[in-house]
Formats: C-alpha cells, sequence, structure tokens
RNA sequence: UCCUCGAUAGCUCAGUCGGUAGAGCAGCUGACUGUUAAUCAGCGGGUCGCAGGUUCAAGUCCUGCUCGAGGAGCCA
C-alpha cells in the first residue's frame, strides 16, 4: 500500500478535546452528564430507528460493557457512513453525556460527530458476530477472538491477576527477580525441554565420536529453554531473602489436555529462612490476595463469568478467600483414599502408600472429602524431585502441593535441602552429575539456609477463577502441541 | 503417546429406514420501531473434511487418512 493516505489523516481532533475511556463515562456519570466526550473503539452491534437514530454499542476495552451511542441521521455522513456500520468496525464518536432514554443500559452519548478509521472489509464473512461461538472456532480466529465479551473480560482478569501478584509481593518486600529464558543447564530436570540453537539442520555439526558437537553452536554448548525459574532463583534468594520470579515457561511435553500449555506463565517465589509450613502460609496468602483483588476489582467481568461460563465462580471465590485452607500429610491423604474405597468409592487405581496421587485422587479429596483448596504435604521421597527437603523419617520429603476443586494441582512446592551432605546423597541416589549441579551446591557450602518455595501456573489460577474450561482460552496465543499459530 | 467422540452454508446446528440439502444467526433488499443478541417479509449462499469401497442410489454404511475436541498419562 504506497501512497494511500494514512487512516490517521481522517481525525484531525481538536487537541484540546481529550478521549474518554468508557468505563470512565460509566465510573462517575454525575460528573460527566451533560459533557462533551469522545469515545473510541469498535462497534459490537448496530440497531436501526427509522424515526432517524441508529444505536451503536461500541467497546473498547476498559471495561466488559460497551456503550450506547445515539447517532442522529441529521449527521452528514449518516447514510454514507453509520449505516455501513457493521460489527469490528472502528469508529470515534463525540458527542453529549446523557441519562438513557431507553431502558438497558444507565448512560448514552447523543452523538454529534462520528468518525470511522476501518470499516470490516466483508461483513458477511467477519469471523466474529454478534452471537456465541464455540470456544474451539475462536481458538482458529485468535487474533480477533479479544474483541468478544468472552476474551476481552478474560484479559482484564489476567491483568488484574498479575498485578496483584505484582502488589502482593512488592507490598511483602519481595524482589522480582527476572530468570534467564535459555538455560544451559541441562539439569532442571522437569520433563521434556525445548532445545535452542542456530545450527544449521541439513549440516549438523558431529565430534569424532559422532554426536552433535555443539561447541559450534551459537553458546558453544547445548541449550533449551527454560522449563523453571527455581534453581536460578534460589542463587537470588541466598542474598536477597524474599524473591520471587513471574515470567514465561516451556516444556516441550505431549500433552494435550484442558490444562497443558507448552508455553505458559509461572510465579515461583523463594524464601530463606523458612519452612515448608511458612512457604504454605505463603501460598495461601497469595491466592487469597489475588482472588481478593479480582472480586474488587473485575466485579463486572466476573459478574458475566457466573452468568454466561460458571455460575459458581464468584461464590467459589468467596468461599476460597474466608476458609483457611485444609492441610493435610500425603500419608493422611492415602488413608483417607483408603477409607473411600472401603466405602465403595471406585477409583481407576488404587491408592496406596509410596504411588504418586491421580487425578483422580486429587479430585476425590480436594471436591468430595474438603469441597475447598486442600494442601497436601510430605511426600513419598521416591516420586519428588531430588532438590526437596528429606523428612527426620527418612522415607518422605517436605514437599507441597495444593489443590483446587476443578482444576487439580494449582501450586506445586518444597523446602529446598539446604544440608550439602544429603543434597549430594540424594543426587547419588539419582543418579545425577554432581559437577553439573557445581553452583547450584556451593550455595550449600557458602552461607546455607533453610529456604522453601512454590510454583503457581498462572493460566490454571485463571481458569480456576474464571471457570473457563480450557486454558487455551485463558491466554493470548495458545502453544500446544501441533500448534503455534499467530 | 493411549482411549473416546466429532467434522454438513460465514457461524451454531438438524438431516429419520440409504432415495439426491434444511433451520436459526450473520450478510443484502424492503417494512416497522428510543432500539437492546430488536421485530416482520424476501434474496443470495454448499466439493456434506480428504481418498477409496459397497450399492441402481451414500451427508447417511465400510476402510484408510487428515484435522479438531474431551478423558488418561506427564505436570504448573
Amino acid at each position: 500500500m504506497p501512497s494511500a493516505p494514512r487512516r490517521r489523516s481522517m481525525r484531525c481532533r481538536d487537541p484540546a478535546m481529550s478521549v474518554h475511556a468508557i468505563a470512565s463515562l460509566f465510573a462517575s456519570p454525575a460528573d460527566r452528564i451533560g459533557q462533551e466526550v469522545t469515545i473510541q473503539g469498535w462497534v459490537r452491534t448496530r440497531r436501526d430507528s427509522k424515526a432517524g437514530i441508529s444505536f451503536v454499542a461500541i467497546h473498547d476495552g476498559s471495561c466488559f460493557e460497551p456503550i450506547q451511542v445515539v447517532v442522529p441521521s441529521s449527521l452528514p455522513n449518516y447514510q454514507s457512513d453509520v449505516m455501513r456500520l457493521t460489527a469490528g468496525c472502528a469508529v470515534a464518536a463525540t458527542g453529549t453525556l446523557v441519562q438513557s432514554q431507553g431502558k438497558g443500559q444507565s448512560v448514552e452519548v447523543q452523538v454529534t460527530s462520528l468518525q470511522v478509521f476501518g470499516f470490516v472489509a466483508d461483513p458477511d464473512t467477519y469471523p466474529i458476530q454478534p452471537k456465541q461461538h464455540s470456544f474451539e472456532y475462536l481458538r482458529e480466529q485468535a487474533h480477533l477472538r479479544i474483541r468478544t465479551n468472552t476474551f476481552g473480560a478474560v484479559a482484564r482478569v489476567r491483568h488484574c491477576l498479575a498485578m496483584a501478584i505484582h502488589r502482593f509481593f512488592h507490598e511483602r518486600g519481595f524482589y522480582w527477580v527476572h530468570t534467564p529464558i535459555i538455560t544451559g543447564a541441562d539439569t532442571e530436570g522437569a520433563g521434556q525441554m525445548f532445545r535452542v540453537s542456530t545450527l544449521d539442520f541439513l549440516k549438523v555439526p558431529r565430534t569424532p565420536d559422532g554426536k552433535v558437537d555443539f561447541s559450534q553452536d551459537f553458546f558453544g554448548r547445548e541449550t533449551h529453554l527454560t522449563v523453571s525459574g527455581q534453581l536460578n532463583v534460589e542463587t537470588w534468594c541466598m542474598a536477597l531473602s524474599k524473591v520471587y520470579t513471574f515470567g514465561p515457561t516451556f516444556r516441550a511435553e505431549n500433552s494435550n489436555t484442558t490444562r497443558h500449555l507448552a508455553e505458559f506463565w509461572m510465579i515461583e517465589p523463594e524464601i530463606a529462612f523458612a519452612d515448608l509450613a511458612q512457604d504454605a502460609d505463603l501460598a495461601e496468602a497469595l491466592l487469597k490476595y489475588m482472588f481478593t483483588a479480582l472480586l474488587n476489582e473485575r466485579a463486572d467481568d466476573m459478574k458475566f463469568f457466573a452468568e454466561r461460563v460458571d455460575k459458581e465462580c464468584i461464590t467459589r471465590l468467596q468461599k476460597f478467600v474466608e476458609a483457611k485452607f485444609e492441610r493435610i500429610t500425603y500419608t493422611e491423604a492415602i488413608a483417607l483414599l483408603e477409607q473411600a474405597v472401603a466405602k465403595g468409592e471406585k477409583f481407576e487405581y488404587a491408592p496406596k502408600w509410596g504411588i504418586d496421587m491421580q487425578s483422580e485422587h486429587e479430585r476425590y479429596l480436594t471436591e468430595k472429602v474438603f469441597g475447598r483448596p486442600v494442601a497436601v504435604i510430605n511426600y513419598p521421597k521416591d516420586i519428588k524431585a531430588f532438590y526437596m527437603r528429606q523428612n527426620d523419617d527418612g522415607r518422605t520429603v517436605a514437599a507441597m502441593d495444593i489443590l483446587a476443586p476443578g482444576i487439580g494441582e494449582i501450586v506445586g512446592g518444597s523446602q529446598r535441602e539446604e544440608r550439602l551432605d544429603m543434597l549430594d546423597k540424594r543426587l547419588e541416589e539419582m543418579k545425577l552429575e554432581k559437577e553439573a549441579y557445581w553452583w547450584y551446591r556451593d550455595l550449600r557450602r557458602y552461607g546455607t539456609v533453610p529456604h522453601a518455595g512454590f510454583g503457581l501456573g498462572f493460566e490454571r489460577a485463571i481458569v480456576y477463577a474464571t471457570g473457563l474450561q480450557n486454558i487455551r482460552d485463558v491466554i493470548p496465543f495458545p502453544r500446544t502441541p501441533k500448534h503455534c499459530d499467530f
């Protein structure tokens, strides 16, 4: 598009005239009734009255509700522009904010001028129509789905929760640590990793014994995308005392479920001079802070989710922030499950001490037994990671999973093994190379302290809060096996 | 990766016993109206996912493939 005039030049706005977020007009209408306002946004619907006016609903993302603007047919561009408006058109409208004469909205704008920035090229095939679309379909239109009620609400909820997380930690003296995305450690242990390489796949350099010669790769060694910032953030914890990460994480697992993404965001706090109980306290306080903020700040969006997505989502969060988390040991959890079996509960896999709990077990505990979040602590050491602190019983480690109804594991954490001899013993038992963990081991040699932390899956928290069924619908552009569009 | 289900108009779906393609919404035209996912009338819109097979005849039955969804495992 070489010499076409840029759409922006159409605006010719009086610089003194400020643009109003639609949210601000709904928030304090009394201050603005009778005043001239300008809004900019996208058309949801247009309804015409041959009495000489059109009603156009406009949204700008600032809040859930679109605002209704009333356009008189006396405008010079009424036939040429206004009558051509369809869902998705981008407009600016200026007029007087008035109490609505109709039902269904409190205020509206009596328009004196309306400008179109961009029409919708093919209204009959515009993918986002004013009707319910399936989530599957909208995933294929991820660049446009954000214009719908649902995804606009998800976006605001996501932002609200992210801000609440930062606020929570900041208020408590935590530092946000930007741990690396690319890692040279093949030591993180949390499953399959994505390789990072600039090697030419058609001419891969080889070592004499036939292996890939990563010394010729960009970093001079084999590198991957991180699966966790934990090991890195522990280093900063050992100087700053209270730290957290909040960033993207990558897992190359072939997981095809409503709870997994190949690229997701995770929050990983780490606290020095702390044990597992303090770790669980922190997780509980964080989650309650997040959901309290959500209920207070995004009542409009949550109301929508309660009406259209999950009736229980608001009451569930209210209960969540009021109730004390249940806290039980793994051993007690297994006992409860075994009792359930004795009473006739059917599980596909029999619960037994020493096994990792299945989804069905976790769901039973959190949904049937308690009906609220449960922190399960002290797991058998054989099913947990090398860095978790061994308990005195010799068979369990100070690990913690927080299980939530409807979603399962939302938090996984542990007290870390701070004793070098114990850590080395675990590395040997699990046949891991001590040398590869030299810097992690150094932390135990130089001023070691008890410390603990956990990982909170950000998208899982959003799924839990909104009641949406699929994690792919709470991240802008989901990456899952065989899916990396946009 | 395994199991189950699905794919028909731009979207959401129906399509009976195998008999040759339907509705609502959206779009367009008109009527009507301070309208509220407006209403009413009309119009246009289809390689029934792809490739084979059975049959006089396949959207429908069979086989393979592709894609999607849900569940399981792995995990946050």
